[in-house]
DNA sequence: CGCTTAATATAGCCAC
DNA sequence: GTGGCTATATTAAGCG
């Protein structure tokens, strides 16, 4: 065979110890996705359109991704012609 | 007219206000997305199997969600058949 | 350019074709939408408990899903264990 | 009691007809489903923006109803005014 | 009719 | 770098 029973208990401690973190990682992010949806909620209390907030957070998260693309390309002109 | 210039600029500043807590938290969010997939990497590098690792975590999460809606389900035979 | 008037004009049809077919396929899924419902009326009518109904289909379903994902796990193991 | 195995025969055969009418109905909407999926991948195939496609059909989705509720506003118009 | 669940559409990721 | 797959985000339906 091609391990023992220490490298085996070594392995199965590792495989528990990182389920557990990405377990904890993952518990920590549904309770954000949870905020996230309470402050929707709340906004929706005061009388705000969620569809339109959630279509404003998506237009700037876009603009964001296109923005650093734009930085990467200029980044990549600016090496190509030796000016960084 | 139904708002004026004073009430415009309290939702706009409510607006801003829940666009601005949403986009923080969904960070913290990309934040632990980020960190989950290090983990991976990590347990990847010492020779674990991800896909697998991704595979019981799917699954004890699947188990946890199985169980609610066993519970779920047996409320609703347990109402169907009067015994709530 | 890339394009001249004639392959816009293929484009187009082809696009015209299209749209064409899936609004068909729409308006058939819209139309077994409205039988199924029908279908849960009529079973009112009837004196059947439609909730009771509804979530007898949704069981099966369900376990027909289960029986398909527990070959795909199966799959898995079998693969990470080498037996494929 | 209210019942007798009749009655509880007929409506067991009348459940199992329900459900059974109602799969056969899902089943031929899922087939709707796919296929549509089956035009959109062949109209990839020949370098359309599936993407703009699945707006454009949108589009004129939303076009209809917005038509047809403008139709009815304007029935309840005529008949207020007895222009019906 | 609103509010909670289910269906659909989109986007990100991994392997090939 | 493309295509399938998973996860997420949006939309629609059902229920009270």
């Amino acid at each position: 065979m091609s391990t023992n029973a220490t490298s085996e208990a070594v392995a199965s401690d590792l495989i528990k110890s990182v389920v557990e973190r990405v377990e904890n990682l993952e518990r920590e992010k549904r309770d954000l996705v949870d905020q996230i949806k309470e402050v929707f909620v709340e906004a929706k209390g005061n009388g705000l359109d969620v569809k339109a907030l959630r279509a404003v957070v998506a237009l700037r998260r876009q603009d964001t991704v296109e923005r650093q693309e734009a930085e990467t390309i200029l980044d990549l002109y600016k090496t190509a012609l030796g000016m960084s």
